[in-house]
DNA sequence: CGCAGCCTTGAAAGCTATCAATACTAGTGG
DNA sequence: CCACTAGTATTGATAGCTTTCAAGGCTGCG
């Protein structure tokens, strides 16, 4: 791959979309692609911090293990998302979760050495991740408190209403992965995520047609809410 | 007060203790003190930002209002910690939180402007914001991940043993609110709250006396969480 | 066609929230 | 110095939601 193409692809990124074609071009001199099959792993919690990552295509999982077995979900990353670059400003430096792949995705690993030299000598680009930080904490303080104040049901409305965009009848949601990582996204098993859909369902404020659920009627949707 | 203490007193925090005097002796001058008495508030979460803060003496909580009256502490600020530094660089700009004093408390509050500008002059301060937000951001997928990973026992030993910083017997902690406000931190209810500790002061895991706790047997702690 | 993985549905148990009452503590005023 | 009061914490009983365990159904692929 030229470093012009990786370039081109850099800008898909929120983080790197408004520089300057010299700095992308350092960027994507130092950003190296990786494919990683499905349900591979890119880095277990624990590991050594390497470098952070933009996913190009395909959805990654950020999930913590409990001793006991039990996983959740932090997050699920999308085209064009990066992930991981909170990790290089830890002294420490080690991933605090895994990483996985739901399905067959391609990224960019972008080295902490060489992106450490271009953020001293380009500080716009500090800003850019400072951008991009502080909605990822945004989103987190959102979903610390959707935990505790919410039920079940409330934190599925949430979400939906949240990957759908809009709140117009109509609007369609495709689930980024298996309903069961979606569940312990929203922590909950998946068992309840099944029988809250059902409920909507019957309720008429959404229809289920597999991994596309459509909106039907968002007052409906939020009258469930908690 | 003078400049010169200021600046002293910024030294107190994390984010500016590396700072070379002179950038500090700057950050000094756009910041302004301020007093909050108790159960004030210093800022509503959806107002627009202004600055964020540096508390120097006293306790913050920033917590989320659900529409029904329920309250989730988000997390419990003590001196030396900034916070509301994220804010700044969402575009829409306003408080996720509400920001209540638990204590007479004493904060310096920095201007978006003045903080703005002296970010764009001097680079370093990039660095310095991007490792508090860093941590910030760890200690927040952490709480994600005990939220649904632990249960309440669990989710209370495990905030007994980071308070105490070491594992040690006969470590204290002092508790930095009421109890209800822990409680909500930890997302359970007082009296769940006051039932575990029961129950591990019965085990003989723990002391309780008042605001402060003693560990007794951090082995017999860990036994008891999930 | 058959199997494997995923999802759904059912029944029971468990944990925490809620409601209610009592105890405690610190600060106030007699 | 003691009584009182308001706020805070504890304790008890019950209800509700979610988890857990179990079984059945669905879908896509070999």
């Amino acid at each position: 791959m030229t470093a012009t193409s990786l370039a081109a692809q850099l800008r898909a990124a929120p983080l790197f979309r408004d520089l300057d074609g010299a700095l992308l071009a350092e960027v994507a001199d130092i950003a190296r692609p990786r494919e990683l099959a499905r349900d591979a792993l890119l880095f277990r919690a624990g590991e050594p911090f390497r470098g952070f990552f933009v996913l190009l295509a395909g959805h990654v999982q950020l999930a913590r293990l409990a001793p006991s077995g039990h996983e959740k979900v932090v997050e699920i990353i999308g085209p064009g998302e990066t992930f991981a670059e909170a990790v290089l400003f830890l002294d420490g430096g080690s991933y605090p979760v895994d990483a996985r792949a739901l399905e067959d995705s391609r990224l960019l690993e972008i080295g902490a050495a060489g992106f450490n030299r271009l953020l001293d000598e380009r500080p716009g680009l500090a800003r850019n991740l400072l951008g991009a930080m502080s909605k990822r904490l945004h989103r987190l303080v959102q979903d610390v408190a959707a935990l505790s104040l919410e039920d079940a049901t409330g934190r599925v409305v949430g979400y939906l209403l949240a990957q759908a965009g809009a709140e117009e009848a109509g609007a369609e949601v495709r689930l980024p992965a298996k309903k069961a990582a979606i569940a312990s996204r929203l922590g909950i098993q998946p068992e309840t995520f099944s029988r809250v859909l059902g409920r909507l369902r019957e309720d008429g404020a959404i229809e289920v047609a597999g991994e596309t659920i459509r909106i039907r009627d968002p007052r409906r949707l939020h009258r469930n809410a908690q």
